[in-house]
RNA sequence: GCCGAAGUGGCGGAAUAGGCAGACGCGGCAGUCUCAAAAACUGUUGGGGGGCAACUCCCGUGCCGGUUCGACUCCGGCCUUCGGCACCA
């Protein structure tokens, strides 16, 4: 009598006997390659749901596969723990942001550790303990030293009401305060920045990295290198030296072409440069244009809008003197915060000429031009027209004559300009890690002595809104003495963005206890860095940039060796429901818990790898996971049978011979399928197999060792994805403990090559007929073969046969008239 | 709007150096077991037409067009959905 397949009465067992065993802890003394399998650490923001499921247990999966591979696997785990959510709960429930995100992190472990996963917990890193954010500060003093860090103005989002900074999330509708429906506007706030833009060109560089193309190209389009040139514009009325607009531009070519200049509504020049009778339109527009966002200022959809400033630039080469305006799409953080309007060759200066009645002027004549006016923006390259001097050759040639002409008179000079910049690390908030820096009235700004970290977070601020940083309310926090000259002085009350704390958790992982440094540095040397990195989608951008930036900032301070972090990289898709990302703060979790009581976690883990293509995300929905749990209790069954003939059925020798290729086939599948992360794909093949395993058993037509081998081999293609089901059945069948110290099947090429195929016969490319030929067929014999076949010659009846294309191992078309 | 992806049966999906569309699973239908139901197991299942029948023909991969002997796959143009857009992480 086989035993019932009961999850709910192995899962635990096992996960507590790993544990007890550290079978899943590593060091750095093992004899085999390292692998560091890398998942992003989960934020703190409540339970573990589906989606944090779908990140996690498939990239286990893979890294019991590269440690049955024969690696000495560095699985980690830890938690992000600062950040906006924890404040949010802090005022709505009036729990402290520790006690709610510790609470979170008691609530996580158990369901983390309820997936079976193997990560080694012994290394756990959490984000907002202190001994983890003082090398966050740390990292801030090395930054700051190393003239990464300054501070700027730049603009937040400020509720008049609730007197307080608010986050971008909460702006919500046309711009209101989440809180109190209030229309918010933008303050302008003394910030920190690290210099990330200083890295742009080696950022786009992936040196010796396996990284998706989309994701490489996605951060290449954040970074927007863009090389043209900058011209500068004088200002009528003022002298030259008095005054001029450097404009950015990557037409050069057609600077003949400008009939205005716009800047943008943040420009200093706006103030200067206003005439008294455009000055009410004019603060208006601007004070307009700052309570927009910039997906709304940069939409080309909707109807341009801008304001004349009463005043105009002179052309430096033609001597034309043209409008200047004011426009929201013109951005002061990029290039130069001012771009010359050529609406004969740009589309959206054309339409704003258009809708404000400006001249459209032609430099660049398309091929058989002959004067008429254009109905849109010409903006492929041509022939120089209406460009003084410069006219005649090809736009291409024009654009380096003109370049050169400006470089050698003094108007402007080829300049590359980049969307990028620099990362604003400042938050007006209270649960991050506070800057360590003092402000002091007679030594200015001193950052704070290494040895005074941590500067700890107090505990007991006043974190609900007041107008400013939580912590400036704080006074034996903030007034403090200054390290240099001992006199009273000011801390810095913002703290630093959480992506900070996310860009170096991974190198703490290797180390997390050390207290000499961020890392011990001779650990660091042998994990880093990461050979497989997976999260996400949703972070192509913003943290694996940042993570890029910071890997290379600390390289610079010699503290690592290596330019990029992360190896090779898999984002994998978002798990959606009621058709939006998986969140806490939308409210459409799904909790996986329920799911792990029914059925399992070995269920759940095979279902979430089943549903479709790991990389491709997709919508929860539950209908189809039985099909996983039901195939499993017949893996279960199939495992505990009795072996086939018990010496008594005739073994066939055929019927074994297809079997050992079955199953050379299916280990081949499922290992190239967990290299490349085709976890749905994987268990098909496994399912196929267990479907060819069940029937061979009713046949009993294999002996008994070939029918155990057959078994191990299941045992060992699941423990990667079903660790639990795969370690009792190989217990069960009396094997040495552990099936995850065992090393993964291999297989014989030659056994999974096909004895015989099916040859396709079209004709006219239309499916005809299909016939089981050897593999190693002739191609006079395949054609042969076509022509004679009784479908095929019904559908040549009398036709004249024009040619007949051979495909070897696959098919012959036969083409007719 | 901009950047990046994806659209295939009732459903999730499989198949791309261009070569059998629908693997595997869910659901449905029929059957076995049962007093009955559930569970489990077996068979069947893209749509339409013809044939008593073994069978056979036509249509079919978001939409429109193109390249090719042959297109889910390549090219051009649309539509829809999802992720990101710098203070959610």
């Amino acid at each position: 009598m086989i035993p019932k397949y009961k999850p709910q009465d192995i899962e635990s067992k096992w996960q507590a006997r790993w544990e007890a065993d550290h079978l899943y802890e590593v060091s750095e003394t093992s004899d085999r390659p390292k692998w560091y399998a890398l998942t992003m650490f989960p934020y703190t923001s409540g339970d573990l749901h589906m989606g944090h499921w779908y990140a996690m247990a498939p990239s286990d999966v893979h890294a019991r596969f590269k440690r049955m591979q024969g690696y000495n696997v560095l699985h980690p785990i830890g938690f992000d723990a600062f950040g906006l959510p924890a404040e949010n709960a802090a005022i709505r429930r009036g729990i402290h942001p520790y006690t709610w995100t510790i609470q979170n992190v008691e609530n996580m472990r158990p369901q983390l550790r309820s997936m079976g996963a193997m990560y080694d917990w012994s290394r756990e890193v959490i984000t907002c303990l202190p001994d983890y954010y003082r090398w966050t500060q740390w990292f801030f003093l090395k930054f700051h030293e190393a003239g990464l860090a300054y501070r700027a103005n730049a603009a937040a989002n400020w509720c008049p009401n609730c007197q307080t900074v608010l986050a971008n999330e909460q702006v919500v509708g046309e711009g209101q305060c989440e809180r109190c429906d209030t229309m918010v506007s933008r303050r302008d706030l003394e910030q920190w920045f690290f210099r990330i833009t200083k890295y742009a060109d080696e950022l786009l560089e992936y040196a010796g990295v396996e990284w998706p193309e989309r994701v490489k190209l996605m951060q290449r389009n954040w970074i927007g290198k863009s090389v043209g040139v900058e011209i500068s514009f004088g200002i009528d009325g003022y002298g030259p030296g008095e005054g001029e607009i450097r404009v950015f531009t990557t037409r050069p070519d057609t600077v003949f072409g400008v009939t205005f200049l716009v800047l943008a509504p943040e420009n200093p020049l706006v103030a200067k440069l206003t005439t008294a009778e455009h000055e009410k339109e004019v603060q208006d527009y601007v004070a307009k244009a700052r309570s927009r966002t910039e997906i709304e200022r940069l939409s080309t959809e909707k109807e341009k809008t801008g304001v004349f400033i009463g005043a105009y630039a002179v052309n430096k080469l033609s001597g034309e003197k043209v409008p200047i305006w004011i426009a929201d799409y013109v951005l002061q953080t990029y290039g130069t915060g001012a771009v010359m309007g050529v609406p004969a060759h740009d589309q959206r200066d054309f339409e704003f000429a258009h809708d404000f009645g400006i001249p459209i002027k032609v430099v660049i004549a398309p091929e058989g031009w002959s004067g008429e006016e254009f109905e849109e923006a010409y903006v492929e390259p041509g022939t120089m027209v209406n460009s003084g001097q410069f006219n005649g050759p090809h736009s291409d040639q024009g654009k380096e004559a003109i370049a050169d002409f400006m470089e050698a008179n003094g108007l402007g000079g080829r300049t590359t300009s980049y969307r990028l910049r620099d990362w604003l690390i400042s938050r007006q908030r209270y649960w991050g890690a506070p800057i360590p820096i003092i402000y002091c009235p007679d030594c200015g700004i001193v950052p704070v002595p290494e040895t005074d970290l941590p500067v700890l977070l107090p505990e007991d601020a006043e974190f609900r809104p007041t107008g400013e940083s939580p912590l400036t309310y704080h006074e034996s926090f903030v007034n403090t003495t200054c390290p240099k000259c001992g006199g009273p002085a000011r801390r810095e009350t913002d703290t630093m963005d959480t992506f900070m704390c996310s860009n170096w958790y991974f190198f703490r992982y290797t180390s997390p206890g050390y207290d000499k440094g961020p890392f011990d540095p001779e650990k660091l040397a042998y994990w880093m860095p990461v050979d497989q990195y997976t999260g996400g989608a949703e972070h192509a951008t913003m943290h694996l940039f940042y993570a890029r930036f910071f890997n290379k900032a600390i390289r610079d301070l010699n503290l690592v060796s290596f330019d990029e972090p992360f190896t090779r990289l898999f984002n994998q898709g978002t798990i959606v429901s009621e058709h939006q990302k998986m969140s806490k703060s939308r409210g459409n979790v799904v909790n996986p818990d329920e799911y792990v009581t029914r059925l399992g976690a070995d269920t759940v883990r095979g279902y979430l790898m089943f549903i479709g293509p790991w990389e491709q995300g997709g919508g929860w929905d539950d209908s189809g996971i039985n099909g996983i749990s039901r195939w499993l209790n017949r893996a279960w069954n199939l495992a505990l049978a009795e072996a086939t003939t018990g010496g008594q059925q005739r073994v066939d020798p055929e019927a074994e011979n297809q079997l050992r290729r079955q199953i050379h086939k299916t280990v081949k599948k499922v290992a190239e399928d967990i290299e490349k992360f085709r976890f749905n794909t994987m268990l098909a093949a496994l399912m196929e197999y267990t479907n060819y395993l069940t029937k061979v058993k009713e046949r009993g037509e294999v002996g008994e060792a070939l029918w155990g081998q057959a078994i191990d081999t299941l045992l060992l293609l699941l423990a990667p994805s079903a660790p639990h089901l795969a370690e009792e059945l190989w217990e069960k069948n009396g094997r040495p403990y552990s099936i995850h110290n065992q090393p993964f099947p291999t297989w014989d090429e030659a056994l999974v090559e096909e004895e015989s195929i099916n040859l396709v016969i079209q004709v006219n490319g239309k499916l005809r007929d299909r016939v089981a030929v050897p593999a190693t067929i002739s191609e006079a014999t395949a054609r042969e073969l076509a022509l004679s076949n009784k479908r095929v010659r019904a559908h040549l009846d009398g036709k004249e046969i024009k040619k007949v294309i051979y495909v070897p191992g696959r098919l012959v078309n036969i083409v007719v008239g």
